[in-house]
DNA sequence: GCTTTTTTGCAAATAATTTGCATATTTTTC
DNA sequence: GAAAAATATGCAAATTATTTGCAAAAAAGC
């Protein structure tokens, strides 16, 4: 398995290397499931790294440009950004109505029935959001408000 | 076919009567399509319904939890709300990236499939949103920008 | 009709995100 | 490797969606 750091691929990329702009990437490809903008600020300001929150929006937009990471909105209004292991590596979510906690599914490719459906009703450039809400397995038994 | 009254609605849900909680269910069970509270708000003042954006953000929250609109997050961050001829309507919509015109979309029960995959995950109560993005015929053809 | 409960209007608070601009950092060029 | 050109950052302020406190107004209950 093949090691991809942050470095090369923003160089890949035509991304300049800048300090803040390779740590908001690190910290999407090392976090274990979609994170904010505000989440990323804050896990750098925990590292003791010097950066603003314009700057993780700004580097959010231009690595959503260049395909680096995707993201999706949750009924909460609040962006979340996820880390694309590769171009076609697509994926949906359940968030926990009550812990938040959230979890990618490997969903079959059913979905692509969908968009084939679309597609047949003349858009193109077709993609989608798919989120789940749910309450998950602890919440339920901890019986949490 | 049944008229249902946006009064009797109310009744049935033991909801008091006033002036704009009326219209404001009024707008959403008129309208061809899901619409934002400040949409639903711009309808009532074209209407000459004096009417305040907090009263239709309040009401907005009434239906939902008498369970009379259906509400979903587009990834411009904007909550959207929608008539629920029934309790079981329950569909989908694709947004044109240009125009932003949004379509419904009656999709067969296919996605009943992913909502099992995930109660097997031991997660209750689920629901899910599912929006499409694309470019619908005309603008394709129009080739605004 | 009068009392209680609910709703509304308004202004202010929150919160996510974007923007202008001067400064700082990177990349490019020679 | 230094200077010029291009890009990115920090900061503060603007925007936008949504929520909230509170006093006044309207609706429901009796």
């Amino acid at each position: 398995m093949k090691i991809i750091k942050a470095l090369s691929l923003l160089k890949e990329k035509g991304l300049s290397n800048t300090g803040s702009r390779k740590r908001i990437l690190e910290a999407l490809m090392f976090s274990s499931g979609p994170l904010s903008a505000h989440e990323i600020y804050q896990r750098l300001l925990k590292e003791g790294v010097n950066c603003n929150e314009s700057t993780v929006y700004r580097n959010l937009q231009k690595f959503l440009e260049k395909d680096l990471v995707q993201s999706f909105t949750l009924n909460d209004g609040v962006s979340r950004f996820e880390f694309k292991k590769s171009s076609d590596d697509h994926h949906h979510h359940i968030v926990c109505l009550k812990c938040k906690m959230m979890k990618c599914l490997d969903l079959c490719k059913v979905e692509d029935y969908f968009e084939e459906m679309i597609k047949k009703l003349g858009f193109v450039s077709v993609s989608h959001n798919l989120e789940f809400y749910g309450v998950c397995k602890s919440c339920t038994n901890s019986g949490l408000k």
